[in-house]
DNA sequence: ACCCCGACTTAGGAGGTTCTAA
DNA sequence: TTAGAACCTCCTAAGTCGGGGT
């Protein structure tokens, strides 16, 4: 099995007794599904049938009461910019539609779908009025927030409705669930950071833009009555079920299935096993990028630099982006001398690299690193008559870095250091943090410590909680309440009958503690990103069982339907 | 050798739902 | 019973990486 222990039978025991004989019967049940056998290279399935996508509503027109203004008179606008117009008006209470490239993007792209004489007419944002359709919009949002019970359901049982007909797929022998079988609705595009493109028009999608991808032998999806689909295919070397270029950045959009499918977790654990394959030689390949540092090639100093980034700080390869189409992003091979600063002699240690430079949806990395004196040497060569818009590794780029590892270990790729350096920090965190004579609450402070660690290293930042300041301050009122009502109980009470109150007063004050600590040490650290992402869920599984926490405990029920594959297979004795 | 793009994973935020404690 | 916090799901943007074409 995956383990590269032998396929495990399963089976499962009944004892009856008959006449006082107790008869045991086994069970020996199929494979579970992630050990079926798997197809020959490229080919991810071999039938395929699905319902095609769901389409979002067709826009429903202003109600004659509610009017758009320019320049203080009553416009009537044509159906096409009036729904672009309500795109706009519903976002008037978020900040960027006060941004400066945001309005001018939307106000472009608003003015094509005009007719011509409205074109004539509106010509500056400033002067359009979208009062009535914004408290419009906010009363709708206030009357969906204010349903019945009974109107709530029946919203429900309405969107379980699509969900049983365009949700599911079958694939090979197994019904499997679709991960985003919607299509993307129109609005406007929001960006992450400064982009450049924030505020334009994201179009409608029609059939006639879909794709449909499905096995020959299945029965077609069928369109929307009045529609054709772009094409119909029969790829089974993807696993995409739909796809559509999208008008923004002209890239493809696609359907595929849920995470805890077969194919998806297949794929997911084949991630962890190169990972762990890593594991084996990642000494060797330390060795060699050292021994790199010194090269008389240039590149190969940059290349040895970079894994020496990509190793110890788990940074992104850093793929180059082309200018101007999105926001200014850059990971470790498109790093530029603006980017970082050299302090020969920083807070006591000697040698540190600052980082200071905004990663993946512009996510800021800020962070002061010691580094051995060759790097450091080396990255003072490679600044050398640089302006800081530079390229700080001007001979190296992601295909080089990436070719080269592959040549030092099947599968491996700059990604794959974060994998693996975050799995093993959580095994090892996990180790040394971990009590077995803690309570379950103490245990999860610890797992949750764990995987904090791992959320620093790959520096899975989100923003405060708005309300947090406040709730920090409650939650720490509560603990002192709980502590006053503690004392109290066992200076005036003590006495044999109120032990178990005093004793549950404390457990209250305890779990409240620990919740505290851990609430405040979260404040700016995404968990969950890793936590799907990064971390081996075998490590998890296996900590769960020897130290005896329910693994609901550390997994909810996605989760864990993500990660049966592990839950089945992992024993105790799992390393990674 | 390089570039472009297709396919797939990784990412944080919005908003809805459930839980908890007063 | 209710308000607010915690949790969870959905959404879709933004990365990585390899293959094919030039």
């Amino acid at each position: 099995n995956r383990q590269g222990k032998p396929l495990s039978l399963r089976w499962r025991a009944a004892i009856f007794t008959f006449s006082n004989l107790p008869l045991i019967f086994f069970i020996v049940l199929p494979p579970a599904r992630w050990e079926e056998k798997k197809y020959e290279d490229g080919v991810k399935w071999r039938f395929l049938e699905h319902n095609g996508p769901y389409f979002p509503p067709d826009y429903q027109p202003l109600p004659d009461n509610v009017h758009f203004y320019y320049d203080g008179k009553k416009v009537k606008l044509s159906l096409a910019a009036e729904e672009v117009a309500l795109f706009f008006a519903q976002m008037l209470d978020h900040e960027y539609t006060t941004k400066k490239v945001f309005r001018e993007n939307y106000f472009k792209d608003w003015r094509k779908e005009m007719t011509h004489e409205e074109r004539s007419l509106i010509k500056n944002l400033d002067k359009c009025d979208f009062g009535e359709i914004h408290a419009m919009h906010k009363a709708k949002v206030e009357a969906r927030k204010n349903m019945t019970k009974e109107e709530k359901l029946a919203v429900k049982e309405a969107n379980q409705k699509i969900v049983d007909e365009y949700g599911f797929c079958l694939l090979d022998h197994h019904k499997e669930r679709i991960g985003n079988f919607k299509i993307e609705p129109p609005g406007l595009f929001r960006g992450r950071g400064e982009h450049p493109k924030q505020g334009m028009l994201k179009k409608r999608i029609q059939p006639e833009d879909v794709i449909i991808n499905c096995s020959k032998e299945a029965s077609i999806p069928v369109p929307p009555a009045g529609h054709h689909w772009k094409e119909v295919r029969h790829d089974n070397t993807v696993t995409w079920l739909a796809s559509w270029t999208e008008n923004i950045q002209g890239s493809i959009k696609y359907i595929m299935l849920n995470a805890n499918s077969k194919l998806k977790g297949e794929k997911d654990w084949e991630k962890y096993e190169v990972a762990r394959k890593l594991k084996s030689c990642v000494d060797d390949i330390r060795n060699q990028y050292h021994q790199d540092l010194k090269s008389k090639q240039m590149g190969t100093r940059q290349r040895a630099v970079a894994l020496y980034f990509i190793d110890k700080l788990a940074l992104r390869a850093g793929n180059e982006k082309e200018e101007g189409e999105t926001a200014d992003t850059v990971g470790c091979c498109s790093l530029r001398v603006e980017h970082i600063t050299l302090h020969e002699q920083l807070d006591g240690s000697e040698c540190v690299v600052e980082f200071d430079f905004l990663g993946k949806d512009s996510i800021r990395y800020y962070n002061k690193v010691p580094v051995i004196r060759k790097v450091f040497k080396n990255l003072k060569l490679f600044m050398e008559n640089k302006q800081p818009g530079d390229d700080l590794f001007d001979r190296l780029n992601t295909n080089m870095l990436n070719k080269h590892l592959s040549s030092l270990m099947p599968g491996l790729t700059a990604k794959v250091f974060r994998t693996y350096n975050a799995s093993i920090t959580l095994q090892q965190q996990l180790k040394e943090l971990t009590n077995k004579s803690d309570n379950v609450a103490e245990k999860l402070l610890s797992y949750n410590r764990a995987n904090r660690a791992v959320a620093i290293l790959c520096n899975h930042q989100r923003a405060p909680p708005k309300t947090f300041d406040q709730s920090m301050a409650n939650l720490q009122a509560k603990v002192r309440t709980a502590l006053l009502g503690l004392l109290h109980t066992v200076a005036y009470h003590i006495n044999i009958y109120l032990r178990m109150e005093v004793k549950r007063c404390e457990e209250q004050l305890l779990k409240m503690e620990v919740q505290a600590t851990d609430r405040e040490e979260n404040k700016q650290i995404a968990l969950g990103t890793s936590k799907l992402n990064y971390l081996d869920p075998r490590i998890s599984v296996a900590w769960s069982k020897n130290v005896e926490v329910p693994v609901e405990k550390i997994y909810n029920k996605s989760q864990r339907d993500k990660f049966a594959w592990a839950i089945d297979m992992t024993e105790a004795d799992f390393e990674f």
